[in-house]
Formats: structure tokens, C-alpha cells, sequence
RNA sequence: GGAGGGGUUCCCGAGUGGCCAAAGGGAUCAGACUGUAAAUCUGACGGCUCUGCCUUCGAAGGUUCGAAUCCUUCCCCCUCCA
């Protein structure tokens, strides 16, 4: 393939690609170059908002590369600096090798096996000697290390830096020094980081590697990223259903956004995408699409399919999908009002919730809206209640 | 070590003795609209056996008919000086 067009590929939704008449050069060596990213061994649980960086790993691979998954496990002991949680209990050896192998099994969802070097950086940071290390921290001095924005204000508003924080951006720097790294990429929160890389490897007498940084993916809400803590993600390991409603939800604008970072369809198609919506077409259209590769990525094209089935008779013909949580409550044969049937099959958070949901028209009892908030049910045929345009479950009193 | 400023419901943030389950904003949720969305509008947003009752304003005590608001002790955070 040529230059040009592996340029643009592996542009395509960076951020940032330093330096770029470097990379060209080292483009045209005609080899494949060595692509390093590193990963936190704490536990992974995958969100989309990762798999941006891995996908343009896949990308990379695609193009011929070799890239390099590295596992931070020495640099885990640090903890990246960010201020908050300076002092994070150290990882066990076991758990380390769990979490690895955790990552391995998401992540080869997208990459290619065969062609991906797994790394750990303990290989060579353990044979580094005392004086090894002193000989690495001399090569960077303390105004420099204050450039990084969350040190130099730390720094400036008085809040502690302790010595060891210094080395992680070191020891990140050298990995790519051992690894010869042509290439490192990360999120646009770690450009220090991999910038020190860079001045290391100068300083060992290697070719600089050239920095590709990846934005920061935002929730499924827009506004924020995307998070477990603001729960507005979308796990790698979630249901077709869920994966695929979740997708359908986001804005059209927001969805642009995604199908660059996430889709892996050509550049040329999102050009005539866009063109089509321009011209009219329902962005809704091109939602379903995407949607259904994500799904078809973590899960299987049948599974795309149902979830695409079920969504459409869900939401547009206004139906109750198929597969739905079915709950048994004990009951001791007495009828239960519906408010405690809501709280107890786990549809509303408590009954006072429940309460608020049916004075707000958001109850349906067997497709029924629900006025009745004093309502009793009886036992033994199930109930089919659906609380607000998501949440259902079949509920059965015994 | 010294001086000062704070800790309020998911978050930010008002409230300095009763009208406070606590303003306002954000987030969230429901309803309408729609493309399932966004925007917009409406409403909700501690709990419960729900026209009432119970528990919340860093923690524990105390004053008072009555406290988020006053007093005491303790815990935590921040700013400035050394």
C-alpha cells in the first residue's frame, strides 16, 4: 500500500501525530515498523472507550506492522501519576498474570494473535541494576519532569510529588528503549509520557519513535468520556442486546464520532455515508449499521442480527422483546401490591421510585399503562411489567 | 510549628434557630414530541406499610418547645506563612 494511504489510515481520529515527516521516513524503510502500546495491568473490564486505541493497533497490523502489547506490570507498581491515587496497593505476581490473561482474551477480540507481540515490562526493568537506574534518571531533570501539566500543578499548588512518581514516565520511556519502538501510542493524556520516549531513545543512541495520541472517547450521554464510573459506557463484554441498544442511542452527531473511531470500514465509505445523510438519508439508517459490526466484533454476525430483530420490535412496533428477565417472588400466596413487585424484581430502586414511576405514567403492566398505585397483584400467572421505554421483566408471584 | 477557610441530599452549590426533605444548576429518570435519538417542553429526583410517618446536612454529645443553622469535643480537607 502506498505512503499517502497508510498515512491517512493511520491518521484517521488522532489526535495528535508527532512527527509526521518522521513517520513518512520511516514509512518508507519498507518494513514493518515495531508499534508499541502499553497497558495497565489493573483489571481490565474493556469498554469501547479502550478498544479506540486497540483498534488503531489493528489498523497498524493491517498495514503490515508489528505491533507490541505491553503489559506494565513493572510500571503498575507505580501507579501513573495522576494525584489522586498516589499510593495503590501493589499487584500481586498472580494477579498480574490473571489480569493479563483477562486482557488477552478481550483484546484478541480485535487483534490479530498471531501477529501481536504481548510484552511485560518486568522482563527487563527486573535486570536493571541500582546504578542502571540512577544512569536512567540522570538522562531527565526535575523542569522538565514539570512540564507535565499534572506534576507542574501539583507542583505549584503545593501538593506532594513523591521521588517515585518521577520514574514512571522514565521507565514507560525506556520500554520503548528496549523494545525499539518505531511507533507508541497512547491516549492524549499520556503525550508526556510518550514524549520522554522519545528523548530516551535519543539518548541510547536509537531513531526517536514517532507518538500517535487517540482521543479520548466520549460517553454513550456525549459531554463526558466514557467511564465506568459515569456509567455511560459500553462494555466489550455486555449482550448483543445491550451492546447494540446502547449504540442506537447515541446522538446522530456523537455517532460520527464513533463510527471514525470504532468502525473499521474504509475511510471512503464514511465519505459516502455522510454524503448520503447530507442528501437525506436517516442517520438512523447508518446507526444500525454500525451498530451491528460492533456487535458482530465482540459477538457473532447471528447474534447482530438477533439483537437487531429484537430492537426493532421492541422500540418501533412497540413490542416487549423476547428474551426478557423472568423473576419468581415469594409471596407466601398473598397478592402483592404492584410497588413492591417493581422494587423487588429489581425494576425500580426502591418503592418510593416505584411510586413516582406509575404517578408519571411509566408503568405497563402485560402492555397496560398502570394509574392504580395502590394495585394488587395476584399469584401465579406471570406478569409482564415494563418500567419506562428499557426495563422489563416477566414476574411470577409464587 | 503558626494563622485562616471549609465539610450540605449523586456532583457543584445556596441556606446561619421554626415557613427545610433543604434554593439554584448539572447529572439522572419518567411523560410528550421523534427516528429508538438529539433539541425542546412538562414532571420527578432520601426512605416507608405514602393525604401520613421515619431518617438525612463530616462524627458524637449538649442547649432549646424546636437545630443543617447555637455550644463542646473529635475526624477530615484546603489556603497562606515558617
Amino acid at each position: 500500500m502506498d505512503i499517502t494511504e497508510q498515512l491517512e489510515i493511520t491518521k484517521r481520529g488522532c489526535s495528535e501525530l508527532l512527527i509526521e515527516a518522521e513517520f513518512v521516513e520511516k514509512l518508507g524503510l519498507r518494513r514493518p515498523l515495531r508499534v508499541k502500546a502499553g497497558f495497565d495491568p489493573t483489571a481490565p473490564d474493556l469498554h469501547l472507550g479502550h478498544t479506540v486505541l486497540i483498534n488503531k493497533l489493528r489498523q497498524l497490523q493491517d498495514l503490515g506492522h508489528h505491533v507490541i502489547f505491553l503489559i506494565g506490570d513493572f510500571t503498575g507498581m507505580i501507579g501513573d501519576p495522576t494525584g489522586k491515587n498516589a499510593t495503590r496497593p501493589p499487584l500481586t505476581r498472580e494477579q498480574i498474570e490473571d489480569n493479563a490473561r483477562t486482557y488477552q482474551t478481550q483484546v484478541f477480540k480485535i487483534l490479530d494473535p498471531d501477529r501481536t507481540e504481548v510484552a511485560f515490562n518486568s522482563t527487563w526493568m527486573n535486570k536493571l541494576t541500582s546504578g542502571d537506574m540512577i544512569k536512567l534518571a540522570a538522562k531527565y531533570n526535575v523542569a522538565r519532569m514539570l512540564e507535565r501539566d499534572d506534576f507542574g500543578k501539583r507542583y505549584r499548588s503545593g501538593q506532594q510529588i513523591a521521588i517515585h512518581e518521577f520514574l514512571y514516565p522514565l521507565v514507560q520511556g525506556y520500554d520503548s528503549v528496549a523494545l525499539r519502538a518505531d511507533l507508541e501510542l497512547g491516549g492524549t493524556d499520556q503525550k508526556f509520557n510518550l514524549l520522554v520516549g522519545r528523548e530516551l531513545q535519543k539518548d541510547y543512541g536509537q531513531p526517536a519513535q514517532c507518538i500517535l495520541t487517540m482521543p479520548l472517547l466520549q460517553g454513550i450521554g456525549g459531554g463526558d468520556k466514557m467511564s465506568k464510573s459515569l456509567g455511560n459506557y459500553v462494555g466489550i463484554a455486555e449482550s448483543p442486546d445491550q451492546i447494540f441498544g446502547k449504540l442506537m442511542s447515541i446522538s446522530d452527531e456523537l455517532m460520527w464520532r464513533y463510527v471514525e473511531l470504532l468502525s473499521f470500514e474504509s475511510l471512503a465509505t464514511l465519505r459516502k455515508w455522510k454524503n448520503e445523510v447530507a442528501e437525506g438519508r436517516n442517520p438512523r439508517d447508518i446507526k444500525v449499521t454500525f451498530a451491528q459490526e460492533i456487535v458482530t466484533r465482540f459477538h457473532d454476525r447471528a447474534a447482530a442480527g438477533r439483537a437487531l430483530t429484537d430492537f426493532e420490535s421492541r422500540f418501533k412496533q412497540g413490542e416487549i422483546p423476547e428474551d426478557m428477565v423472568e423473576v419468581t417472588l415469594a409471596s407466601g400466596g398473598e397478592a402483592m401490591p404492584i410497588v413492591q413487585m417493581l422494587k423487588q424484581a429489581g425494576l425500580t430502586a426502591s418503592t418510593s421510585e416505584a411510586m413516582r414511576m406509575i404517578e408519571q405514567g411509566g408503568v405497563k403492566l402485560d402492555g397496560a399503562k398502570v394509574s392504580d398505585k395502590a394495585l394488587k397483584l395476584p399469584c401465579g400467572r406471570p406478569f409482564v411489567i415494563q418500567v419506562g421505554k428499557r426495563k422489563f421483566a416477566r414476574v411470577r408471584l409464587a
